[in-house]
DNA sequence: CGCCTGGTTGAGAATCATCAACATCTGTGG
DNA sequence: CCACAGATGTTGATGATTCTCAACCAGGCG
């Protein structure tokens, strides 16, 4: 077997934790070898960093390793709206490929690291090896199937519908990593919330002291443990698998 | 100059009116040939006949070549949420690459025809003509900046500005065909304008009814003509070379 | 002709935004 | 280590936008 890393003895995809749900998901072992050729990895990021932004040209996609970012565009009149929350495992950048410049802005909402991942070079890659072709596919895809399920959330649920929503996609999220499902931090502030679900940070604060009151979530600050998911995905009109 | 079509002698992609908006965009002229070979032209598409529907096995995407489509999924408790209108020269059905079932049922507005994609040909392709390759993911991060774009519109803007601009698109995605930016007729049903803006058609109606009392647009039923694109643009809050 | 779908208009109700005051947390410098 | 300032979050009162319910109108098709 060769050694997973050519270039880096620490960290590579070969060792990964989060491969699983990443992109070596359907590589071969030597495939994923010719992935970490490409896959460059930087210094971390500190909270409020940028990773990209907005209008900047379009060099790279980035998986998310540690901590999160959030990805965002400002309207015409100045607002920001959140377009998504990554967590580790998740690829941030590929709404630049279609203008060669990226079409939000990418923030890191607390300490992160990412791993670079250089279009050119993935392009090559994927032209030689057909499986990571199909998954970078269906990894845009999945960013299109989520932005319309948020785009679902926004036009046709209530405000309590769409952060018990959001809670449970973290929740979720979370599970995929193999953690707690029950209890987590959250990294984006109360108006990142808002921002993100077409609500003000007012009525995001009520509603989540509201869901503490009414003993379906125990909230302190950042801190979230979900008491009753049931009684959460109830609360979200969702079907009790997702 | 070789034959455009091999298989097809009235239509092609070569002499397509659409291919400057479509598929062919980046391609040489030999490897449109080859596009050619693997894109079926079916009979039209019937009025309310669907093209795929939700949890469809995934085959192909489509392109459109003349009439129009809605894209829709269904929400939990039975409604509809339209997720896209798709005109000729767009392409519909890269939702379903993620999962290898479409995310979206698609149904026509009007008498359509399509141009059907078999992905795995394309795929083949893809890996054999770079540009190809490139195109296609660069039509995959359109659909995801287009979804970005009405992700904002429906967090952000009021029901005069959300109308105001899907009136806008449709007339630039128009103006793209080179037919009128002024003057057309609305595919689409004033309800499946609400499940699209998340509005009712209550609201839809009486927005429609005020732009043409403030002389911004002239409606009769479906057919529609902006008369102060200008006057609209500024309703709609975008900038003016949107 | 009458029915049914799709569209328009009106009145009242509900959700969420706005404005405002206050509380809490964070981190910085004395 | 404490004190303070700014940012962030909470809670309350009020109001606007949009939804809901309902009636009515117009057009298409059997």
């Amino acid at each position: 077997m060769p050694e997973t890393c050519p270039h880096n003895s620490a960290i590579s995809c070969g060792n990964c934790r989060l491969g699983s749900i990443c992109l070596p998901l359907a590589l071969e072992t030597d495939d994923v070898v010719k992935l970490d050729e490409i896959v460059q990895r930087g210094r971390p990021l500190q909270k409020n960093e940028h990773l990209y932004r907005e209008g900047d040209h379009f060099t790279s996609v980035y998986a998310v390793r540690s901590g999160a970012i959030k990805a965002y565009r400002l309207t015409g009149d100045g607002q920001e709206q959140v377009t998504g929350f990554y967590f580790p495992g998740e690829i941030i950048g590929m709404d630049g490929i279609s203008k060669d410049q990226y079409a939000c802005s990418a923030k890191a909402l607390e300490t992160s690291a990412v791993c670079e991942i250089p279009f050119n070079r993935l392009e090559e890659l994927s032209t030689q090896v057909p499986s990571m072709q199909r998954h970078f596919f269906q990894l845009m895809s999945q960013e299109i199937t989520s932005d319309q399920q948020l785009i679902t959330l926004l036009s046709k649920n209530s405000a309590e519908e769409r952060i018990a929503s959001l809670l449970i996609s973290i929740s979720a999220r979370n599970a995929r990593r193999k953690l707690s499902r029950t209890h987590f931090r959250l990294p984006m502030s109360r108006t990142d919330i808002g921002n993100f679900l077409g609500l003000t940070v007012e009525t995001v604060s009520r509603v989540i002291s509201r869901f503490n009151k009414q003993g379906l979530i125990a909230v302190e600050n950042k801190e979230v443990t979900l008491l009753d998911l049931e009684g959460l995905k109830a609360v979200a009109n969702v079907a009790s698998d997702s």
